[in-house]
DNA sequence: CCCAAGACTTGGAACAATCTTC
DNA sequence: GAAGATTGTTCCAAGTCTTGGG
């Protein structure tokens, strides 16, 4: 895909799609379904049906006894309602959504039990609707579209505390979708009886469908596929990018450690924060509406009540502890030494605020990426998370791997490089519902292969002593077959230790989204053709089509 | 310069498909 | 061949950074 350069901005020339898909039409409740208020039986309108339907979908869920939740769906819901249910229905604790609560559960049941034809029937009518919706002609390529239905209307689910919680998003309808695609294609149809919003051709952006959302007011948008031209281009220029840092790092680092020492309150703030973010890997931290969005904070936006300054703490001196919430309310926890100036600097910054008043408060990411675009060109703050993952797989890598490991213990080695970038970038998950009692599974399935090893021993041993008393052809091959069989068990046990390591040190840590967004997968490429991986043991399929330009590129002694 | 809108990347969880085990 | 475990896919929210207009 790298057969033409386009003029600054231009991103295609020719661009045809058959639009979305919307949301299927709401069908209301069977009749024998009910709903109840204050412990009578109660029709509701459709639309006001619909949305009840919603919070009855989520009732098992948390969401719905949070206040917030509550009070926002329910405000919302009253928005839906016909003026008698708006005046009946008034408290909602007085609701009783359980039998359409039941009734979708039966339904979830139901779908489960389908036989196989009708399972069957299901997935030709989505490939039909793929191969029809999912792609695109892009220039002269035909490309996989990444999301091609429109969202169904549903109540918001914000993460963390997030103050929107529970409101209705709404459906979304072809008067309310913007198209783009180019003027000599064909323009794909509203469905009948509607009209698109506008068509626009604007060859300088890459979506092909948007609209705007209620809730936030922000823009959604169809594109393509990961593994498309313009994504892949753009992700190889983002590590291309990261790379060229490299070159320049140390001049940096440098600088910044200069400009601790800065008379100017701002460039000393804008130092200590560069080191934050290289250093620990920080988001940059925009500023973000209060009260719109769950209080979350990147670095720039870090307030005094985050970090704690701690002159000496279990044996080590300058000691920052970092407590707050970062994207999606994951909390970034951490207690890190930090060089003496820094400390000094942090002791400044703090001086005479409040808990809730910004640390940095001369600074901003828009200074901060202004100093980073001088600094080199195409520099902004989170280039340093995608380098310093990256450069961090490659040290690990080397580290780590043994050369007389057999694959399955280099593929533990592998991960664990990738775990080293994960905890780097603090990407953490909830541990897995079902996580000790697959320990404990695999454990036992340890204890057995160990049992069945040491039999193998024992017969091995026998064997030996009866071909040693013997001498013949038949116990000498009788020996050579039970020392394979004791080799065979030796390889399985080893595989399933292995096994166990990887997921106990993986309980709490999201490999995915190292993976998938900050790690060169040249580094990755190499390092299989290197060990003589096969390469479908690191990428599963969607992740070589993503990284197809890198498979195709790298060889064995790629550097990053 | 500031701000809001716009475009695009990054994020974990839910859900679905597939594999394994009994 | 059903149930449970595992892996892959989809969903859509939440960031980053750029752009354009005052």
């Amino acid at each position: 895909w790298e057969e033409e350069r386009y003029p600054e901005g231009i991103k295609w020339k020719f661009l045809e799609h058959k639009g979305p898909i919307f949301a299927p039409p709401y069908e209301p409740l069977p009749e024998n379904v009910k709903f109840y208020y204050d412990g009578k039986v109660m029709k509701l309108s459709t639309k006001a049906e619909e949305v009840a339907t919603f919070f009855a979908k989520m009732l098992d869920h948390e969401y719905t006894t949070k206040e917030i939740f509550r009070k926002n769906f329910f405000k919302d819901w009253r928005k839906e309602m016909t003026s008698e249910e708006k005046s009946t229905i008034t408290n909602l604790s007085k609701c009783d959504f359980t039998h359409m609560s039941q009734y979708f559960k039966a339904q979830t049941e139901a779908r489960k039990q389908m036989s196989k034809e009708e399972k069957q029937k299901i997935k030709e009518e989505n490939e039909r609707l793929l191969k029809e919706y999912g792609y695109c002609v892009m220039d002269n390529h035909k490309e996989r579209i990444a999301n091609f239905k429109i969202e169904p209307p549903g109540l918001f689910r914000g993460r963390g505390n997030h103050p929107k919680m529970g409101m209705l998003k709404r459906r979304i309808m072809p008067e309310d979708i913007i198209i783009n695609c180019s003027k000599d294609s064909k323009i794909p149809a509203p469905p009948p009886g509607h009209k698109w919003k506008e068509v626009r051709h604007d060859n300088k952006v890459t979506w092909l469908v948007s609209w705007t959302e209620n809730i936030q007011g922000s823009i959604k948008y169809i594109m393509l596929n990961p593994s498309s031209r313009i994504k892949g281009e753009k992700d190889w220029q983002k590590y291309e990018t990261a790379r060229r840092l490299k070159k320049c790092v140390d001049k940096i680092r440098n600088q910044y450690r200069e400009d601790w020492k800065s008379k100017e309150m701002k460039v000393r703030q804008r130092a200590v924060a560069l080191y934050f973010i290289d250093k620990l890997a920080l988001r940059a931290g925009n500023e973000k509406e209060e009260g719109e969005t769950a209080d979350t904070v990147g670095c720039c936006s870090l307030r005094v009540e985050h970090i704690k300054l701690h002159p000496e703490l279990d044996g080590q001196e300058y000691v920052v502890e970092f407590d707050f919430l970062g994207k999606d309310s994951i909390r970034y926890y951490n207690k890190v030494p930090v060089e003496k100036r820094v400390f000094k600097n942090l002791q400044l910054f703090m001086e005479n605020k409040q808990p809730e008043d910004d640390l940095f408060d001369r600074l901003n990411t828009s200074i901060l990426n202004k100093h980073l675009q001088d600094l080199m060109e195409g520099l902004t703050a989170k280039v340093f998370r995608t380098y310093n993952a990256s450069i961090t797989l490659q040290q690990q890598l080397k580290e780590l791997t043994n050369p007389d490991d057999n694959i399955p213990a280099k593929i533990l080695s592998y991960n664990r490089a990738n775990r080293a970038v994960a905890i780097l970038c603090n990407h953490q998950r909830a541990p897995p519902k079902t996580f000790e009692k697959a320990m404990m599974n695999l454990q036992s399935k340890i204890d057995a292969k160990k049992e069945q090893l040491a039999d193998a021993r024992r017969e091995l041993k026998s064997a030996k002593a009866d071909a040693k008393v013997r001498r013949d052809e038949k116990s000498k091959k009788s020996v050579e077959s039970k020392k394979k069989a004791v080799q065979r068990i030796e390889e399985q046990l080893m595989k399933l230790e292995v096994q166990a390591t990887d997921r106990e040190e993986n309980k709490q840590i999201a490999l995915g989204t190292s993976k998938l967004n900050y790690l060169d997968p040249r580094i990755s490429v190499a390092w299989c053709k290197k060990w003589g991986i096969p390469i479908e043991k690191i990428y599963n399929k969607t992740q070589r089509e993503k990284f197809a330009w890198a498979i195709d590129m790298a060889e064995e002694d790629y550097e990053f």
